[in-house]
DNA sequence: TATGAATGAGTGTTCATTCAT
DNA sequence: TATGAATGAACACTCATTCAT
């Protein structure tokens, strides 16, 4: 509502132009707490012009969730095609995600934060591609260890903290303040790989806090 | 918890009956997603009985985030007392964290994932507390930085990487399956006091990949 | 609420408390549009508390209009008592309104607003003294055209013109910029005695205008 | 008017015809004591349905007494123009009014009887027109003044007790027993003249009472 | 006398969605 | 393609009132 947008004269434009904006509401207020209402004033389209576009709210969380998903996965796998480095692969996956998170804020913020709005069967059907990205990531540690380049953690906790580390940027990066794209990918991509590499023995690690654990 | 529970009979450990229960709701539906209406089914409380007890559904937000976040940040502050060696004191809160987190899931929920439902002033309460946490994490970090522990990391990218490890977990981790809170401390800490020691030179990492960034 | 008045001890003295502040609340927020938790607020007296003084918002609002007016009434009887000259009857009957009006204004706007939110049986108990109340200025009105002080005008328009002159004055009198008791008394009577006594024929004032009705 | 009225098929005559139920239904509970749903019941729109023609309780009060208000005032200007007889002028300002009262009674009411009801910035608005009404009246009877017609009645007392004799018409009017629009307005208009012309001397009037008011 | 605790019915308002055009 | 008009269901919240103590 900001800047003036012009509504798109094309249908399929049109549509992208309401993804857009619908994602940027719904990152701002939330899924549950936007109406279409709010969605029908920030894309200068009719609230009941905007069932031709989508059959209905849930529906359309699922295209932008979707959508996203699908750019970033196929991403991914164009660049990695023919990389074989499990190093080298796990920064392109990390890079992959970040620039993506970097570039479309709301889109990332509605797949993470949304994950658990969108309903049976377009629920399903996200989870899957979110399944394969996991897996793929999955592997990709799997081949790290194989090539003695990961100590003995426990292989999902690793994958999932390294998400974690980076699908919680959208709750802190502030664009004009935090480190850019490059940046951000070799912090985390130095502290996981440096992580979970291991060095410093567990066993001291966790001797050492015994006495405060036994205070309450 | 969907098996009966009985009203209690005294008025405060009815508050504490209905935040118990509104937590578990708030989990499951998110914040926005429940009504006052789900509440009072879940309490047995009648919907204008609640009001006896929170006047606002955006108080019983704050009530939950806020008790839980005290909670919390108390119990840190009497572990973290007399102890000085920051690798143990890192650990200390961390392991604290995940404690609370897998005592009491669906507060941590709650207090990850309503971040931004809160409304004023309530936000700016717990906000305040959210920051002073920060806060001691960052100066964990640094005296870790001063003894040597920790290489060139940007340190608001490490801590707050630490926190998307330790808060992504609600999104994840299966009690019956996943490593307990013991195993899952022992993880994080590991990953992160490796990770910032470093080692790995960065240039390294961030030249091994810079093909794959030409492709598109 | 503004300043603190301390809650009397004795039951009596209490229910006149309870009359006092509530006839404030209505007239300012209209009866409907107060709450008893409204009244419970500005007395001090708990809500449960209030329903041992009346035993229903109803009866509240009977309490105070009945008291009103029953003192009205009662004190303009004592006043009229010995007096026969009907320009002087009835210049106590005004003063009599205009000085209860200027020194009671909560009680008299909730006389005059709120006569019909007034319900079955205690409305028709009110509007008996009122009609009490108007048959009596009725009568004083004949006699003063049988004086030949009043000219041909219907005496019900009259005396209710009277008494919507008295009554408006809720609407539009500030005690500091208005005039007070006398000269309100003053101008009313005049204006009223003055204006039935007649002089100017009928006739000519409804020709005058002829002209102007017949434009649309 | 409890007679089946079919809704209007197009859209402004719908408003109208809310406008005109809304209108009787708040003159006969009163506005605190009307709700939507008893709006939507009287009129056979939907409750929701009615938020596409006011978009809160507050404006539909707003349309109904700012149309009236605005309809008074435009046809009584009308009226007035090229009237430059002080008298006449005075004697088509109340017509104008009582005419409207009598066709309008329910908007008279709600005019009347509901000015506190409204709430900012609806409040400002009217009571606007409300101040341009009584200045003109005021400004008639200056001339009125001028001409040697009114005594040294308090002018502001004055012209307050004339809306004061209209205004509370809408308490006691029968239109089948009392005096039609003509004579009403024949009634009031001498009252108020003969009134103001003064004659009685107002001193006598006033001692004529001072014993009375000595007695309590 | 007085109140904390409780409730069923109702408040104004918004919701996602539909349908005739 | 697009929208004005409409709705049933739900929303957060308040109401006057009660009752055990």
């Amino acid at each position: 509502m900001s800047t003036f947008v012009p509504t798109p004269r094309n249908s399929e434009a049109k549509l992208q132009h309401i993804l857009l904006h619908s994602a940027a509401i719904f990152a701002k207020q939330g899924f549950a707490g936007t109406s279409i209402r709010d969605i029908s004033r920030a894309t200068g389209v009719s609230l009941s012009g905007l069932y031709y576009y989508f059959e209905s709210k849930q529906k359309l969380l699922y295209l932008i969730q979707n959508t996203s998903f699908i750019f970033i996965v196929e991403r991914l796998q164009r660049r990695l095609d023919g990389v074989y480095q499990p190093e080298t692969r796990l920064r392109i996956l990390v890079q992959n995600h970040i620039e993506y998170f970097l570039s479309h804020p709301n889109e990332m913020k509605v797949l993470s934060h949304e994950e658990e709005a969108l309903e049976s069967p377009y629920r399903e059907e996200v989870s899957g591609i979110k399944r394969r990205y996991y897996a793929l990531a999955r592997t990709i540690f799997d081949s790290l260890k194989a090539d003695g380049l990961a100590s003995g953690v426990n292989p999902r906790v690793a994958v999932l903290s390294l998400f974690g580390m980076m699908n919680w940027i959208y709750k802190w990066h502030k664009p004009k303040v935090d480190p850019n794209e490059e940046e951000l990918t070799n912090a985390i991509v130095g502290i996981f790989l440096n992580g979970v590499r291991g060095g410093m023995e567990e066993s001291a690690l966790s001797t050492a806090v015994s006495p405060a654990t036994t205070d309450d």
